[in-house]
DNA sequence: GCTATCCGCCGGTATTGTCA
DNA sequence: TGACAATACCGGCGGATAGC
C-alpha cells in the first residue's frame, strides 16, 4: 500500500509532532478538543453488519477510484458505495469526508464548490498516478464488492451458521447438565467437534486464499 | 516465549448547518 | 420541515513494547 495512512486532524489540541490525534491516551481528557465544551458526536461503538470490508487504504483506493469515474461530492460516494455493495456496507461520512479532505491535502484530489454550496471532488495528475500504481489493490477492492453483493443475494446465510451454533450449544448443554455422558461419548464428541473445525478450517483457508488472487 | 498494557488509527454514531 | 452535507467525538482493534 503506498498512500500512507496520516490521522484524521480536525485541528485537535491533543495531536503530536507528526498531526497524530493522541485520543488513545485518554478520550476523557480528549471530550471538548473543539473549545465551547459543547457535547456533539456521541459516537457509541460499531453497527451492525459488516464491520471493516476496506482493509487499511483500501478505502482511499476505492474513492480515487470512483471520482476518477466521475467528480463526486462526499455524499454521492457513499451512495455509491452502497450501491457496489447492495447496501451490504454503506461508509459512514466520518469515514468519507476526513478521507476527502486528506486525499485533497495529499494533492491526489482537488475540489470545488459547486451547485448548493457542495464540495465537488476530481482527480488530479498525482492522484491518478497513484491510482495506476494501486491497480492491482484496486481490483482486489472491487472482487470484496462483488462477493459482498453475492452473499447479499444468495439469502442470510449467517443467520443459518447462528442457528446451528444455537443448537449445538443447547444439545451439548442439555447432555452434560443431566450428566448423561460417559467418558467414551465424551471422547467421540470431542473428536466429532475437533473434525468439524478442522473442515471450517479448511473452508476458510479457500475463501481468504480466493480473496488474495 | 507469553502476557499485559499502551496508544495510533480507523470508522462508527450523533449532531449541526444549509438549502429547497 | 425534511433531506442532504459536513463536522465532532469516541469505541474498539491490533501492532508495538514492556515486564515476567
Amino acid at each position: 500500500m503506498q498512500i500512507h495512512s496520516f490521522r484524521h486532524n480536525y485541528n485537535c489540541p491533543h495531536t503530536d509532532d507528526h498531526g497524530h490525534c493522541r485520543h488513545g491516551q485518554s478520550h476523557e481528557k480528549h471530550q471538548g478538543c473543539q473549545g465551547e465544551g459543547k457535547h456533539r458526536g456521541r459516537g457509541r461503538g460499531r453497527g451492525k453488519g459488516l464491520r471493516r470490508l476496506f482493509d487499511h487504504g483500501d478505502l482511499h483506493i476505492m474513492v480515487l477510484s470512483l471520482v476518477a469515474k466521475k467528480p463526486s461530492y462526499g455524499y454521492e460516494i457513499i451512495k455509491h458505495i452502497e450501491e457496489a455493495s447492495s447496501g451490504l456496507y454503506i461508509p459512514s461520512p466520518g469515514v468519507i469526508y476526513p478521507t476527502l479532505t486528506l486525499l485533497e491535502e495529499q494533492g491526489f484530489l482537488e475540489s470545488e464548490i459547486v451547485e448548493r454550496n457542495r464540495k465537488s471532488f476530481r482527480l488530479t495528475a498525482e492522484g491518478q498516478q497513484q491510482l495506476d500504481a494501486n491497480r492491482e489493490t484496486e481490483q482486489i477492492i472491487f472482487r470484496k464488492l462483488a462477493k459482498a453483493r453475492d452473499l447479499q443475494q444468495g439469502g442470510n446465510l449467517s443467520e443459518d451458521i447462528e442457528m446451528a451454533v444455537h443448537r449445538f450449544k443447547a444439545l451439548l448443554r442439555h447432555k452434560m447438565v443431566l450428566k448423561q455422558l460417559n467418558e467414551q461419548q465424551t471422547q467421540q464428541i470431542a473428536a466429532i467437534i475437533n473434525d468439524a473445525i478442522k473442515q471450517i478450517e479448511q473452508v476458510n483457508t479457500l475463501l481468504t486464499a480466493s480473496d488474495n488472487d
